[in-house]
DNA sequence: TCAATAAATCAATATATATTGATATTATTA
DNA sequence: TAATAATATCAATATATATTGATTTATTGA
């Protein structure tokens, strides 16, 4: 029962179901991209990263400074029903800004 | 996005998990059954299967003064899929008490 | 129509979750 | 090793959801 309220706790949110589809779409993404794509407050971010990961639905990859995040795979049934559900939703996505590589990233 | 958040949502509470899988198990319950068999207050199971009914997962047919829920078929992909989870939990039902039947509910 | 019962709704409060800004941690590099 | 950058965590507050008891609505039958 827990992991399952964790799962369906994480998808109880509007910008986790956004990011989780916008990482389904870019896939591996680091943290600093995120943020300037989303527009969204660092640490709103990393909390809502953490949700999604501790739900089972991300990991990350750490690569020097930076945390790279995408979709975990495999997933089990259930979270990629849902995930294959949120594909099909009308969400509007912000465009991938890649800050980490045009800039080295100075947010 | 409104329409997949709010089945989410009505996942998202082990009360209402609950009353999927004894509904799912039992077939179709009246609320007073519902009540007796949880030992729960009636205008907290109330709202609880509100919820669950506005969120696609519940039908409700009245007979007299008495309501009875069951779970609506058929249910979409994701909604069965969230179903067919629930019913792979290891979760402890209360028995069906059938108190409209034995004593014609008196709560 | 009145009384009684089942169920739904309302209003107040309690509890949980999200957001923000500040601080801490970790890795990099000067 | 000191400075800086990226990310994570913390603490305070705001917002949303759940619970309770009281009230309302709807149905039945005397």
């Amino acid at each position: 029962m827990e992991v399952f309220l964790k799962s369906v706790a994480a998808l109880n949110d509007e910008t986790r179901v956004k990011l989780l589809r916008f990482l389904d779409k870019y896939g591996e993404v680091c943290v600093c991209d995120m943020q300037s794509s989303f527009e969204m407050i660092q640490s709103r971010l990393s909390r809502h990263l953490k949700i999604l990961k501790e739900a089972g639905f991300l990991r990350v990859e750490r690569k020097g400074t930076w945390a790279y995040y995408s979709i975990r795979k495999p997933l089990d049934r259930f979270r990629s029903e849902a995930l294959e559900e949120i594909r099909h939703l009308d969400i509007t996505l912000p465009d991938l800004n890649k800050l980490s590589q045009t800039q080295g990233c100075k947010l």
